[in-house]
DNA sequence: TTTGCTGCAAATAGTTTGCAGAGAC
DNA sequence: GTCTCTGCAAACTATTTGCAGCAAA
């Protein structure tokens, strides 16, 4: 099964654990998050699913996004300029890197991180309980276009 | 001199290097983001500066934070909930450690971080230009008073 | 049949902007 | 004297909420 509908199957288990209808607009929804090709906004999920329902309310789109956010089943990405960004796909803290021009944002592998937690934890006195690594710059593709 | 007198002197600097004016209202701004004693918001500046300027203005702290974020002398932390700190004291991006518990923020020491800088830029082919990493947790005090 | 969900519109909150007068240089 | 800065209020934008009707289970 492709890795997307895992993640659907997962996320409707849950919200069907949990008392929740399941609605057409909900599914559409959980759809592409459980994609989240690019790490949508809520612009962008709510642009696509009015292809098919015309009607489709921005409220929907956030309540949804609230809901999923309570299970963890998705990773909410607020940027300071007001820009948030999801990820239903790998919901739970991981790096990204964003490029500046076009907004693309890549998930890269990183191991040392988790030895950098334990180093923050000791030197700090802190229980850490989750983080948030972002890396800016020009992505190979806007890089060749500037020249 | 005290470190936070050369913020003052080398932000003030700048102002005036580019045909900016030294209002009062703008020097008591640059005193407080040169300390960024716990990483201030917009609203504890504006609180802490009404008790000399009872009519001062948000718009002026906000006017005056974009002028400051232009000149790269500060650094603005937004998070998803809206809310935004700044540290005018450190103003390149480094790692932020977050009581969740009192929202207390602490500047921790790592080196780790540069190699993974590289070792992320080589992966993804980006060009890095800057970086964002929080750990969220709770300190010590607010752990010690959970109990 | 019951209960939660949706769409709409209004409310909210943080931030930005237009304008006229004040003040730094 | 010039030109930027400030304070006020209005505008803006992203998100949340109240409500009545609709639909999943």
């Amino acid at each position: 099964m492709a890795d997307h509908k895992k993640r659907v199957d997962i996320i409707i288990g849950k919200l069907r654990e949990n008392g929740h209808k399941i609605t057409p607009q909900r599914m559409a929804i959980v759809e592409i998050l459980a994609r989240s090709y690019g790490h949508p906004s809520v612009d962008d999920i709510h642009d696509h699913i009015k292809k098919d329902f015309p009607t489709m309310s921005l409220a929907t789109v956030y309540r949804n996004i609230v809901l999923l956010k309570s299970f963890n089943e998705v990773l909410e990405l607020g940027f300071p300029d007001g820009s948030n960004r999801y990820d239903g796909n790998k919901p739970d803290p991981h790096p990204h890197v964003i490029c500046v021009k076009c907004k693309k944002i890549v998930d890269p592998d990183l191991d040392s991180l988790d030895e950098m937690t334990n180093e923050v934890a000791e030197e700090t006195d802190f229980t850490i309980l989750h983080h948030r690594l972002d890396f800016f710059g020009i992505c190979s593709n806007c890089m060749a276009k500037k020249k």
